[in-house]
DNA sequence: TAGATTGTTAATCGATTAACAATC
DNA sequence: TAGATTGTTAATCGATTAACAATC
């Protein structure tokens, strides 16, 4: 099977589409300092992955490098960034403008990788007016017939637990194709739709386990 | 081997890990719910993994339930908080005290389990002083110091990420164990210290990768 | 006791890696 | 051309699952 054909065919394993994002950084950072050559081997290297890994990842997508060179950084990122989805621009609402939400909606690199935050929505009738990153904060209910007027591509979810599936619910109602959920909930949508998590609370307990697994093997020794 | 042998000896494997916060979470809520029995089968149904898997993890750390039973709810959470260290106290310190320190820092869930921010610092002149959930704002200058006095488990990197990789070498030469970075940066950390990342740009190029993933399929019907 | 469900072993599945022919 | 490095195949490794004896 060629590698053109299993693009269409299977779906990418969880772990390639783990490193992509990783690949991406890095090769942004290589152009960003005028490298304009790397190898697997030199990639690995550098992201502690196997060259072997490396290539491997890269030919579910097609054949980017040269024998005997390697890759080009520029077109190799290039390829990157259409594989992400990143040669397109996305649409976002925001609901929720507490503290987490504020701090998605300052950061800057979402926009100039063309996820433009259109709305921003919120219960609290003193912020509703308010204006955040160009954007006036809207209150909740006009949420339904905002996603009616304005198709929305994604759905980010910076609600307290409680709230959090019925806001999933109405955005998943609204025709969002993804959701981007900040909340410690866990939210049923269906298959069509895209579910990615940050479950703060998940990463911290990881930490903390690692911790003491870390601790009780320096007392068994 | 035996599950008791286990603990001691090898590492537990990534994906287990991954799955012992979300049971965690879990059995928090059929806790609150008064639910008291629970089969390993009912925990596949609600969380979407096989009963093999929930019995195989639990294993590693040990034999938490009874044949014909099942397990007791109650016990099991206790057993679980134990694995992930949250019989023990965590001291920390926060980096960073813009958008998204602030939103870390507010978040009740962290302190009420143990996990209790000791020190904020942050470069902005501005900002040093203020009080943020019972903690002044201190200059940044003065967290290698701060460290010498106070032992700490656990430094929050919350910075841009041009100054990441400085205040991670602070915080690990200050005697930090674990690292929470939340700064797009890639950090360089000694082995004895555990570094868990929460990359935001990675969890939304996963998303957008699997929604232009889904249009091709979509296309190529 | 009969029914249910554990903890563990063996079988299966999938992902990673080593090796190498192809070729720049 | 000689040296280097790709893309891919086959071998290896590890994680998941099915099955079941043990037993509450």
């Amino acid at each position: 099977m060629t590698a053109r054909g299993r693009k269409k065919r299977d779906a990418i394993p969880q772990g390639v589409v783990g490193r992509l994002p990783v690949y991406f950084r890095y090769l942004t950072e290589l152009a960003a300092q005028g490298v304009d050559k790397v190898s697997s081997a030199q990639l690995g290297e550098a992201l502690d992955f196997t060259a072997a890994q490396i290539r491997s990842d890269l030919s579910y997508f097609g054949s980017f490098g040269q024998q005997g060179y390697g890759y080009n950084v520029g077109e190799l990122l290039q390829q990157v960034r259409n594989i992400l989805g990143l040669d397109k621009r996305h649409s976002l609402v925001l609901v929720g403008a507490g503290n987490i939400g504020k701090a998605i909606g300052s950061y800057s690199w979402f926009r100039a990788e063309g996820f433009i935050i259109e709305a921003i929505f919120d219960i609290d009738p003193h912020l509703i007016g308010n204006i955040h990153g160009g954007c006036a904060i809207r209150h909740v209910d006009e949420l339904r017939q905002y996603l009616r007027n304005h198709p929305t591509d994604i759905g980010i979810i910076a609600t307290p637990k409680e709230a959090a599936q019925a806001i999933c619910d109405l955005l998943v109602e609204g025709g969002v194709r993804g959701i981007w959920n900040f909340s410690p909930a866990q939210l049923d949508v269906p298959d069509e739709v895209i579910l990615e998590n940050i479950h703060l609370t998940d990463s911290l307990l990881r930490l903390s386990f690692r911790l003491s697994e870390r601790e009780q093997r320096a007392e068994g020794e």
